[in-house]
DNA sequence: CTAATATTGTGAAGATTTTCACAAAGCCGC
DNA sequence: GCGGCTTTGTGAAAATCTTCACAATATTAG
């Protein structure tokens, strides 16, 4: 179905965000929806929905449009989201609280199946099901349960030796919330989340208007 | 000092990144650095570094590198961190509170002066030596204390009452945490920090990985 | 069945970003 | 102060990404 070929960071960005449209979109019940219409719900051009899509194959009808539930199933597909994915959550601080509160990951397709601190007075709360257990845990445990990717919220002076076990454990994919680059092998892939940077992104925006001004 | 010229998303995300290697840098006392060593603790290549760097100005000795402090000034400078930012918080959940709580903000140049909630039994609490104020008082207290950005961390649906508010109170710039696109006027900045959308790249990452295979 | 209308899919053009490669500069040791 | 070594700054080339523009195709009305 999908050929290996290289696929741009944004134009991942732009599925989900198509995904999120089309999701809308079943909830209003619209039927079927035109890249133009598509275009005017995200930030983009109905030709770059288009060729977005093209890249993994031809999902509309000329003259017609793109089917909502049937692009919907297809992006979700492409997205690997038509199966589960084990998580677990590293580091039980208050962006993991958010996260675990938040829920919405379930819905998707992310199961949180264990949560780990290293804080003594942490280990054994109960979060949402959840016993939170010792960090020096981690790879039997992530083994045993078969995860796939760690959410790791920790701070930076951590991460070096939690990303050991992580490391041996044989996970595959990490959103890392700790401001710093990982060293992992080739194939684990990360994402970085990191609001500072994106509040510094913010403050350089603004101060290049006031110099403009 | 610096031209109006169209600098790239990706290019200001590494200057953030170069900013925080030099931090580390003055920390460990290391005086100069080359765009060797500056890439080899980015994701970049040196050329990458110095044409980045390159256009804001000539910052480096051609066979030394560039001076630690000097280079963190100037970036401090361009990402317009060489003043303080007036911040509003707007959502004391659980995200809120992590935000608040990480306290990074404030070495960073960004004080958070104000913290809103339409939830009754929020507003009154005290945050971190702030009171959480009945969104209803955004308006006048944002214009009061002069805030220019908004941390938006509030559910989806209370994003479009919230959004009027914030339009009247002429804030620049906003942090959405929403998982939807915001509808602003031109002149105001928008950063979006999307949980869900990362995951979706990852689980999108794993499932090439898995085809290729 | 035909004409009018809508909208996709996609080569080709255009724009932007990244990498290359090297002249220009500065430092160091002798 | 000269030769060797290092490293910047930057045009030019290469790669990548976005937009354009239009043929292909589907639908609808009559």
């Amino acid at each position: 179905m999908s050929i290996s070929r290289k696929i741009s960071e944004s134009a991942v960005h732009r599925l989900s965000l198509y995904l999120r449209i089309l999701e809308d979109l079943e909830r209003e019940d619209q039927k079927t929806v035109s890249s133009e219409e598509m275009s005017g719900r995200s930030a983009t051009t109905a030709a770059q929905v288009r060729k977005d899509l093209s890249l993994f194959g031809s999902f509309g009808k000329r003259g017609l449009g793109y089917d909502v539930a049937d692009l919907s199933e297809r992006l979700k597909k492409i997205l690997g989201l038509d199966r589960r994915w084990r998580v677990a959550l590293v580091g039980a601080g208050r962006i993991g609280s958010a996260l675990v509160e938040y829920g919405g990951f379930a819905e998707r397709s992310y199961d949180v199946v264990a949560i780990f601190d290293s804080d003594p007075s942490k280990v054994g709360e109960r979060w949402g099901g959840l016993r939170v257990r010792d960090i020096s845990q981690f790879v039997s445990v992530a083994k045993d349960q078969g995860v796939e990717i760690v959410i790791l919220a920790i701070p930076v002076e951590a991460v070096p030796s939690v990303m050991e076990y992580v490391e041996e454990a044989g996970v595959r994919g990490i959103l890392n919330f700790a401001p710093t680059k990982l060293k992992v092998p080739e194939r684990v892939a990360v994402k970085d989340v990191n609001m500072v940077m994106e509040l510094e992104a913010l403050s350089f925006a603004l101060s290049q208007e006031d110099e403009e001004a």
